[in-house]
RNA sequence: GUUCCCAUCGUCUAGCGGCCUAGGACACCUCCCUUUCACGGAGGAUACAGGGGUUCAAAUCCCCUUGGGAACGCCA
């Protein structure tokens, strides 16, 4: 108990942060800040055909996105390592792992192990055709080490495989989500800890990385669980005391099942580049097993951080609600100042090439009239769209106010009106008072006045309060715009 | 197939033996606000997978069944 708290992310770098990954992240980062304790990131890049520099950077700048900032590990611009306990990319850390294999290896804890793919396959069949699980059975095990030395000299491929078979117990492990879970030592087969070409495997270095790094508790996914026999198994070779383990529920999608890359957005990096708030994420997949003591339900990055325990982690997946978590992006994103929310809003109306008004009065005073509509920052350009005079179109919607027989009438006096007019904008009383003056002209009243008028000046029946539209838009625009509904008729 | 995990409204969840004729949130429906649409407000409908126990008392504990998921790699 008294061990300080030190929790790491360890992700391999394949491409930008999936959001399980964004979740787990989170946990560990929640436990963390809770606790005192340190964010260690530990890059898992053993896999030397998938992880790339390219993808590392990915990682780290959704990492980045989501303000999750990490004690140890590789620094966010230079990459390079930070902290007492490096290296934190495996890939440079291959010694180490040689040397726990060869005292393995000395022990008789793990052996070479000469079987082909095509040998292990055939094992593999003949299981199956007995509809027993199939773990290799390798004729290598016990050889002694000078036995397989020799062979290998003489130009043997072998890998080092961790020895399972006298290993005959039931392995509990005292899950802190999962309460206590009890494996049999035959689950699992003599497992790979060293690949041919040396380099090691998952389970093998994240045991041993662990241990050196003095993590002392290990939030990971759910799937990660049967390899948390493997890894009691290495520490209990290398007589090391086990980090405490929680695993945690999957992210599912609406088939229920783990959520992958080939249904939707499903990488931090995409819901940034469709305008969600990193809190609002943050949040939402905070809420994807875990609930606030008081039930909280939108929650500040400090509100998570003090509200965050282990026994409120819940053991069963979470299917993600893409449509909740919008709901919750909405909150966070009018919860923010004006100004705010118009420095956020540049980049997306760049993309879209919308050309703005810069001035601050304009833009908060137009904020403020999209405020209830925004979701996310990428649908908010949508609303900016018919302020560009270049952007401005008529929408399909619009069809059926410019079948309405008093539609010209109406646009044609509120043009007239407008041109009488000297003001480069008009004020909401100036709109006001035109529309009244139409009403009286044209003797039309109700929808069929300010829906052709609404039309005339975004492109489509609805939308905000014109009376605070309006005014945002110049006078000559407007009558431009006019004109261009009046030749759609 | 084997092993492990999981099981409350459609979805995320609260609930850790009596406060539960099960609470909240998203979504949905109705109404109010509103000369549109949103926002906001007020209501509504909807769940303890099934069966056995244990107990005075079970959504809560145990067992079985069923259903779902994951893992069984020289991926992580």
């Amino acid at each position: 108990m008294s061990r300080p708290v030190r929790v790491r992310f360890a992700p391999s770098p394949t491409g930008y942060l999936h959001v399980g990954g964004a979740r787990t992240a989170l946990y560990n980062y929640l436990f963390a800040k809770k606790n005192n304790g340190k964010f260690i990131l530990r890059i898992e890049d053993t896999d030397e055909a998938r992880s790339t520099v390219e993808s590392l950077k990915m990682v780290i700048s959704d990492l980045k996105w989501l303000g999750l900032n990490w004690d140890e590990g590789p620094h966010p611009e230079t990459l390079e390592d930070m902290g007492p306990h490096g290296p934190y990319k495996q890939s440079q850390r291959l010694s180490i792992y040689k040397k726990y294999a060869d005292e393995l290896l000395k022990k008789g804890q793990a052996y070479y192990c000469f079987l082909t793919d095509e040998e292990i396959e055939v094992q593999r069949q003949a299981a199956m055709a007995a509809g027993k699980s199939h773990h290799v059975n390798s004729p290598y095990q016990d050889w002694s080490l000078d036995q397989a030395l020799a062979k290998i000299k003489e130009g043997g491929q072998a890998v080092v495989r961790f020895k399972t078979k006298h290993l005959k117990k039931d392995y509990i492990l005292k899950d802190l989500v999962r309460g206590e879970v009890r494996f049999p030592s035959d689950m699992v087969g003599d497992f790979v800890l060293l690949r041919s070409g040396g380099m090691p495997v998952y389970n093998f270095c994240c045991a041993v990385d662990d241990h050196l790094m003095q993590i002392s508790h290990v939030f990971r996914a759910e799937e990660h669980l049967p390899n948390s026999l493997r890894q009691m198994m290495i520490y209990e070779g290398l007589g090391w005391a086990l980090p405490e383990f929680g695993h945690i529920s999957l992210i599912l999608d609406e088939d229920r099942q783990k959520l992958s890359k080939r249904k939707g957005a499903t990488s931090c990096h995409q819901f940034q580049e469709e305008g969600y708030l990193p809190e609002a994420l943050k949040n939402f997949i905070a809420l994807l097993g875990w609930s606030h003591p008081e039930e909280k339900e939108i929650m500040t990055m400090e509100e998570m951080i003090q509200g965050f325990s282990v026994d409120r982690l819940n053991p069963s997946g979470a299917v993600f609600d893409g449509v909740k978590l919008k709901w919750m992006n909405a909150q966070h994103l009018r919860a923010l100042p004006d100004e705010e929310i118009w420095k956020l809003l540049q980049p997306f109306c760049k993309k879209a090439d919308l050309i703005l008004p810069t001035d601050k009065a304009w833009a908060v005073q137009s904020i403020q009239t999209f405020k209830s509509y925004m979701e996310t920052l990428q649908d908010t350009v949508e609303f900016y769209k018919p302020l560009d005079d270049s952007k401005f179109q008529i929408y399909d919607e619009a069809k059926e106010v410019l079948g309405w027989e008093q539609t010209k009438l109406v646009l044609q006096t509120w043009k007239q009106l407008l041109s009488e007019m000297t003001v480069a904008n008009l004020s909401e009383a100036d709109f006001l008072k035109t529309q009244d003056l139409v009403k009286e002209k044209a003797a039309v009243k109700g929808k069929n006045l300010f829906m052709p008028i609404r039309v005339a000046v975004i492109g489509k029946p609805h939308g905000a309060e014109l009376k605070i539209l309006v005014p945002l838009i110049d006078r000559k625009s407007l009558i431009a715009r006019v004109d261009k509904v009046i030749a759609a008729l």
